[in-house]
DNA sequence: AAAAATGCGTGGTAATTACCACGAAAATTA
DNA sequence: TAATTTTCGTGGTAATTACCACGCATTTTT
């Protein structure tokens, strides 16, 4: 455990949380280090989750299967990055999405529930933890909200302006986005060469300018 | 406040948290109860938001508006429902929609920034509270990401067949959807009438069987 | 019961987007 | 530095969707 507390201190779920205090946090949270080989799944559609997990080594994605057993990677995971916090902490009897590991990956599972629905010795890192948990999950809200603010708009190129908007109301004029076309594309859930097409179109239109992933509005 | 109770009493945010534990919670919270009339702004774009507001009469949208000044609703609350929660546990600086009654309201203010940040006398009422909290955006969390998975679909057939199909594992084959058609095509952001086009194809297609707000998969 | 409003399907057309295929430029690897 | 891979724009076409207009059926209001 103690290798990879540098891994764990940067985390936001332990923010303000002392390394010798994660320490002891670990037995509360009943935590277990497992590993998996490239493939595995750590869970799946249907289980019953009740541990969040860190991934301490290695990658993973998050996979939706739907009637017919089609998967889709909803997003991918690497190093510091946890999953399942939603669902543990909503409470949900069935898991909507499967855990893969994509790479030989070391995984930390803590059960969360349980801090959550029994112990309530309450020692301050407990209450510090869920208030951290808190807010990891408020901010996912709002960045969710947004993003489906985006999503929602009925053309790309609405799509398009709408994003740059946002981003330029904290960057400025001069925008760079976090994404090449492709993932630019998955964001904005529209095909790549469509996105291409219309981002050309827009700067013959002189709406926007540029170049790569730098942006501006006009 | 006590004539509210009855309508707090079902907030999930209160769940297991008897009236009278309620009624000393309000302190904690710093309550304060607001009157406004028909089109006033509870808070808007940019504001710095650190109150969760409950509709205790009247009603509310939730709204965006871009650079341009252009309004779009988002949500609509009714009595009992809550707003600002994420925007307050997410501790966002600047508040990125309006709040604005639809009809003379009465509005519960709760400073849930205080609870969380600052006062930790933490009786247990402030755990409950907090957890529910963490309970509630949890689910919330969940529920937009099911949506995401649905809107993300790059054609509206696939929209509609995610949709019923995730219905589907829960209501079995006889499916009722909690919306009319309008409803239907908001959720899927998507126009009326092209729903409307694609559910008769997709008749005609021998793919499902529908009558009203009542589907069956083939 | 009549009148008005709402919900929903449908036809038709223009606009938008997905999809495929390709090549040039840039980045990465050997 | 050459070879390979990745990234991205573009042309063209087919499919999809938005948009508008309308009418019928159902519900709500008066």
């Amino acid at each position: 455990m103690k290798n990879y507390l540098s891994i764990l201190s940067k985390v936001k779920l332990f923010n303000n949380i002392e390394e010798s205090e994660i320490l002891s946090l670990m037995t509360c949270l009943e935590a277990r280090i497992n590993n998996y080989e490239k493939g595995e799944f750590i869970f799946t559609v249907g289980d019953k989750v009740d541990t969040v997990g860190i991934i301490l080594r290695g990658s993973a994605h998050i996979i939706r299967e739907n009637i017919e057993g089609d998967r889709t990677i909803i997003s991918t995971l690497g190093v510091g990055d946890y999953f399942a916090e939603a669902i543990c902490c909503a409470g949900v009897e069935e898991s909507p999405v499967s855990v893969q590991v994509s790479s030989d990956s070391t995984i930390l599972l803590l059960n969360f529930s349980h801090i959550l629905h029994t112990c309530h010795n309450s020692c301050m890192f407990h209450t510090k933890l869920i208030e951290n948990m808190l807010y990891v999950i408020a901010n996912k809200n709002i960045a969710l909200q947004n993003r489906m603010e985006i999503i929602s708009q009925k053309s790309l190129r609405l799509k398009v302006i709408n994003y740059l908007q946002t981003l330029a109301m904290k960057q400025g004029n001069n925008i760079t986005i976090p994404f090449n076309r492709e993932e630019f594309a998955d964001f904005l859930c529209v095909d790549r060469s469509s996105l291409s097409h219309e981002l050309s179109r827009m700067k013959e239109d002189g709406l926007i300018d540029y170049h790569k992933s730098n942006f501006r509005l006009l």
